[in-house]
DNA sequence: AGCAAGATTAGC
DNA sequence: CTAATCTTGCTA
């Protein structure tokens, strides 16, 4: 596989969101190329699920959550982070794959100095967004096009992968739509809750 | 028009 | 454990 086309992103959402564990992110920036390989995700899908930013109905912030496969999502939480989502599903559906965070591959040095830290780079959905300098001006982008500055590009499968319920959100805890590496430093500690919630720890 | 909650993070 | 910080979307 060379590159990411719109249909690798309509399927199952929760079987994408699995599968994107080993693509890179990529970033080609003034001060060079930033790029991470994805270890740990979640979906999210509007039809199914209250924790969706698109549950009911498209509104001015979910607008492009409802645009084509492929498409960047991203969206200010807490008034201050930016969180990066690729849309997956056609046009219309609402369905999104958060990244939560990223091994880092190339620019570390330029990450590091957008997050003002050398360790603590990729290793959360809003610190993720710092390092590769992911702003809301870069909403309905399309990620699968050659020449896009802001790209998604298919790695190396992720063979060890777990599963756990979504972190940080208060419905539909019970929904088994995260994905990570297995035992990669830069994916977050897994809350007991979170494997609870799905059955996998008493 | 007013308000509570939020797909988080850093710092004490 | 809690403050920070501000937009969104609901309720009136």
């Amino acid at each position: 596989m060379s590159a990411f086309r719109p249909e690798d992103f309509v399927g199952d959402p929760v079987a994408i969101a699995r599968r994107l564990l080993g693509a890179r992110l990529v970033h080609d920036t003034p001060e060079g190329r930033l790029a991470g390989r994805i270890v740990e995700t979640e979906a999210y899908v509007a039809a199914t699920d209250p924790a969706c930013h698109g549950f009911r109905g498209v509104t001015p912030r979910s607008a492009p959550l409802f645009g084509p496969p492929g498409t960047a999502y991203l969206y200010l939480i807490y008034g201050m982070h930016v969180c990066f989502n690729v849309v997956v599903e056609p046009a219309g559906v609402g369905a999104a794959i958060l990244v939560r965070a990223l091994e880092p591959v190339e620019g570390l040095e330029a990450m590091a100095r957008r997050r003002s830290s050398a360790k603590a780079l990729t290793d959360g959905p809003g610190k993720l967004a710092q390092a590769l300098g992911l702003t809301l001006g870069m909403n309905g982008r399309d990620l699968l096009g050659p020449g896009a500055s802001l790209r998604l590009e298919p790695g190396e499968p992720v063979e060890d992968a777990g599963y756990s319920g979504r972190i940080g959100i208060t419905k539909g805890t019970e929904l088994p739509w995260r994905f990570f590496e297995r035992g990669n430093r830069w994916v977050s500690r897994t809350p007991p809750c979170a494997l609870r919630a799905v059955g996998l720890a008493p």
